[in-house]
DNA sequence: CCCCTTAACAAGACGACATA
DNA sequence: TATGTCGTCTTGTTAAGGGG
């Protein structure tokens, strides 16, 4: 058997033993009093001892009037708005959606677990589940504990009895962590029931679409200070928890997991919050003018993904509004990338602009980009049919290339650490292609160029034709560029 | 510590178009 | 009409980061 079995067996002390060559009448005396200072112990921390059907567990109830706030949402802000969360469910693989735009506030199950450890395998025990759900105008905290493994079986019942009244799994990188390993238990147990879900939300994900770039880490206690504005004082750091899970089983003393409880309801709480700033979320109602440039920008490319061009299309209005006005440093990061997203939705128009208004802010710089230059000389050449510009473009872009290929040159004879030569090296091969292509798109507009001006006055023979290279003809000569530099 | 999801980037597939 | 090129869409790969 596992080391930690032998460990949490080691632990235990069976309430009611029965002790050598005591009187039984004492004996169970003795016992009911041991129970009693354990259950006063447990009442302490606002738990009990749930009986049932399966055995006995830990359980610590907890009920908020669905006007109570956790941090800046009210509890009751889900009822009415989560049904737009069915979203986050769809599988990519599956078109049909299987909730059909349903997701009653009242079938969430928020689960978050603490165990023993980090791993998946069997070795780690979940000895703490904790659960929320909406019922009956209340929100309901459930956090059941286990004080040795044979507990473990009730408690995996009671969570099954649960998930038959809330069938959706709402957690935190549960779809990793919590639900695989619960899973597990189940198995290990050879119970009777599986864990069914209809459907499992989790908040890790939206929350890196969303945050990643924003908050310096995307960890639960992170997201909710930043976004949901809870503060947590005196939390028990969840990393502890198996810690303080081994000094109970050594100690037996309720007062040591308090901590833990604590920390894991207010998980759950976190979860409901979550929920509510994602549907407020998925129903329109996010503040997009107080929104950080990033956010905003995260945030339509995470509407783009969940297929929601009603919900993207006032957050891309917005980026463009706030880029075009702003003329900062940090609002021109996003000219580019806001110019592709108009682009890929054929809204060339707009592209053009933003791409124009980069060159007329950025255009003067060395370090400016050569995307803009070769997006417009591809949309003058194919969409306006305007070679003249088309090739301007292209011209200057091959300008700022070669200008960039002296600096990199420079920059690269003259650097001495090892350690970033191969990236460098892979940007100058990159830069480097970048300049053939450079060369081969002038050198087929020049040829275009010629040939209709050919066609519209054959009677001036004056020009002549461009030589007309090959592909390797343009390395060769894009090679003579850098090898002349070097 | 371990596993899983996702974003970011790279490479390949395919249709549209133009030229001979 | 056959062929090649261009641009875009699709597929494949990799690395990072979260849970106690």
């Amino acid at each position: 058997m596992s080391g930690l079995r032998e460990r949490l067996l080691r632990h235990k002390k069976p309430i009611g033993e029965r002790a050598a060559g005591a009187p039984e009448a004492a004996e169970a005396a003795a016992a009911g009093a041991a129970r009693e200072a354990e259950d006063q112990e447990w009442a302490a921390i606002g738990a009990h001892m749930e009986q049932g059907e399966w055995g006995a567990f830990v359980m610590r109830r907890r009920e908020y009037d669905t006007a109570a706030c956790h941090g800046r949402y009210a509890l009751n802000e889900l009822i009415g708005q989560s049904d737009q969360l069915h979203v986050l469910l769809a599988r990519p693989g599956t078109d049909s959606d299987p909730t059909e735009g349903q997701l009653p506030h009242d079938k969430l199950l928020f689960v978050d677990t603490e165990t023993t450890g980090l791993g998946i395998g069997a070795g780690n025990v979940p000895f703490m589940i904790g659960i929320g759900f909406y019922t009956h105008e209340r929100f309901v905290v459930e956090q059941m504990f286990i004080r040795d493994p044979g507990e473990e079986v009730a408690m995996l019942h009671y969570l099954h009895s649960k998930l038959q009244s809330h069938p959706y799994l709402v957690s935190y990188n549960g779809k990793t962590f919590d639900w695989p390993i619960i899973k597990n238990r189940y198995i290990v147990n050879r119970m009777p029931v599986q864990p069914d879900i209809a459907g499992h939300l989790d908040f890790l994900y939206p929350s890196r679409s969303l945050w990643k770039h924003t908050l310096p880490s995307c960890r639960l206690g992170k997201v909710e200070e930043e976004r949901l504005a809870v503060i947590r004082q005196d939390d028990v750091a969840g990393s502890l928890a198996p810690a303080l899970y081994f000094q109970y089983l050594a100690e037996r003393k309720a007062l040591i997991v308090q901590g833990v409880f604590v920390h894991n309801e207010l998980d759950i709480l976190s979860l409901a919050g979550l929920s509510i700033h994602f549907a407020g979320a998925l129903n329109g109602k996010s503040n997009l003018e107080q929104m950080d440039l990033e956010e905003l920008y995260r945030l339509t490319l995470w509407f783009d993904k969940l297929n929601q061009p009603s919900l993207a299309a006032p957050a891309v209005q917005m980026l463009t509004e706030r880029v075009c006005r702003e003329e900062t440093e940090h609002a021109s990061e996003y000219l580019l990338p806001l110019a592709q997203l108009y682009k890929q939705r054929h809204c060339f128009t707009d592209a053009c602009k933003l791409w124009t208004l980069y060159i007329q802010r950025r255009g003067a710089r060395s370090t400016a980009a050569l995307e803009p230059y070769i997006e417009l000389s591809k949309h003058y050449e194919h969409k306006l049919k305007k070679l003249e510009q088309a090739l301007d473009y292209a011209e200057q872009a091959l300008l700022k290339a070669r200008q960039r290929q002296v600096l990199t040159r420079s920059y690269g004879t003259a650097g001495s650490g090892l350690a970033g030569r191969s990236a460098a090296a892979r940007k100058n091969t990159k830069d480097y292609e970048q300049l053939v292509s450079l060369e081969q798109r002038i050198q087929r507009l020049q040829l275009k160029l010629y040939r209709s001006s050919a066609k519209s006055k054959p009677t001036r023979g004056t020009q002549r034709p461009p030589r007309k290279q090959t592909s390797s003809a343009a390395q060769a000569s894009a090679g003579y560029v850098m090898d002349s530099l070097i």
